[in-house]
DNA sequence: TACATTTTGTGATCATCGTCACAAAAATCC
DNA sequence: GGATTTTTGTGACGATGATCACAAAATGTA
């Protein structure tokens, strides 16, 4: 479900509650954001205008295989979960949890349908940028630029360190490292998903976790 | 060994075969960055500029262990491999061969030192952009921000396939996979190398190779 | 060419992971 | 709150990959 960010705040008067989690939702996102390159308060602002507010209900999709890359969502509650079938298996490759940017970056950056599916794994709320605004962004100032870049090179730094923790461990320590380095994706997320994400079955990981008890 | 452009460019006219090598080299180096955005020839030339001409003799290395990152070479001839050693094993995890950019993400963005080793496998020439001079090119325009945010975001959505590929796919049909998507690989490196680089052991592969015959 | 070094191949063995089948537990849904 | 669905646990078994040790081949070097 969508809320504009206007229509969203007009509302708000009503419930104390919902403002102070809107306004702590609207800091995450601009500490998020200051964190790989500081925008002036007015770029900001261009940003959160064309930020809309959405919820997603579990097992609800942002993406699904064979649509167009709408978007990012910033998410500021809840966890997604992107995926992608592969002989009838559904391998889990990413997970987004709050402060993360949910989207599939090969259909975003290329207008292609996507192959991949994004789904809520629980109940999800969070600031949706629409791709074609997001474009427009870019073209705005170099601040957005920026903003991208570092972004893209923090995610790049990120993917490559799981790939080389996959191909130099084995499952036992794969799940270690999880332990040790997303501890938050070990309590949200069924076994089965977190399995295909490190590589093994999920009988394996089951019987790892009753070894380490 | 390094040579300033200009010098090189100024001791080109002995030598017409190195001079055709060198055209081919900088065509090269336009095609590809025009992939991801297209300079114009302003831009390009100020690329060029600060764009060193360097060769890599096999087994030496663009960046060490400890190591701050100075750069990225952009690949005209020969392959490099990155690797980090992982309980005295050396876990390739990436490889560079002509038209790619070689350099680790993680330490030139944040510019603390490496962990990472990138050596070239055979002798190897290329453009070497400094660190210090690719961020001075950010600075100037907008179009070289999206010449970085539009090549990482292909880096990222490649390593994506990568990871993708390794989670759900057998040490054999990992071992098709480079055959059909990265044959050039294969036919440069030595196994051992590319063992690692799919998570295997380096008999394991030899095996698959003999099945396969 | 001969020697040294590096890379690759191979056999034997052991450990471990994947698969199938089914049971138990937990979550979800009227 | 009971029934249904989904998720997780577990046993048995077979397949396969890791490891160690060594041989062969290829490559580099004097």
């Amino acid at each position: 479900m969508f809320f504009f960010l206007k229509q969203y705040l007009s509302a708000l008067h009503k419930t104390k509650v919902r403002l102070r989690s809107m306004d702590d939702a609207i800091n995450l996102l601009k500490t998020t954001l200051h964190n790989f390159h500081k925008l002036t308060d007015k770029e900001f602002k261009e940003f959160l205008k064309i930020s809309e507010y959405k919820t997603l209900a579990k097992k609800e999709f942002l993406l699904q295989n064979g649509q167009y890359n709408h978007g990012i969502l910033f998410v500021t509650k809840g966890i997604l979960g992107l995926y992608e079938l592969i002989n009838t298996k559904e391998i889990y490759t990413s997970f987004f949890s709050v402060s993360n940017f949910a989207t599939e970056i090969s259909s975003l950056a290329s207008q292609n349908t996507s192959n991949k599916n994004i789904v809520a794994i629980s109940n999800t709320e969070g600031f949706f940028i629409k791709r074609t605004e997001l474009l427009q962004l870019y073209d705005k100032s170099i601040s957005f630029e920026r903003l991208g870049r570092k972004l893209l090179e923090h995610l790049l730094s990120e993917q490559h360190t799981f790939t080389t923790m996959l191909t130099s461990l084995k499952p036992e320590d794969r799940y270690k490292y999880l332990l040790e380095h997303n501890p938050e994706l070990i309590q949200q997320i069924p076994i089965q998903y977190l399995a295909s994400y490190i590589g093994i079955a999920r009988e394996t990981l089951s019987r790892i976790r009753r070894r380490m008890l």
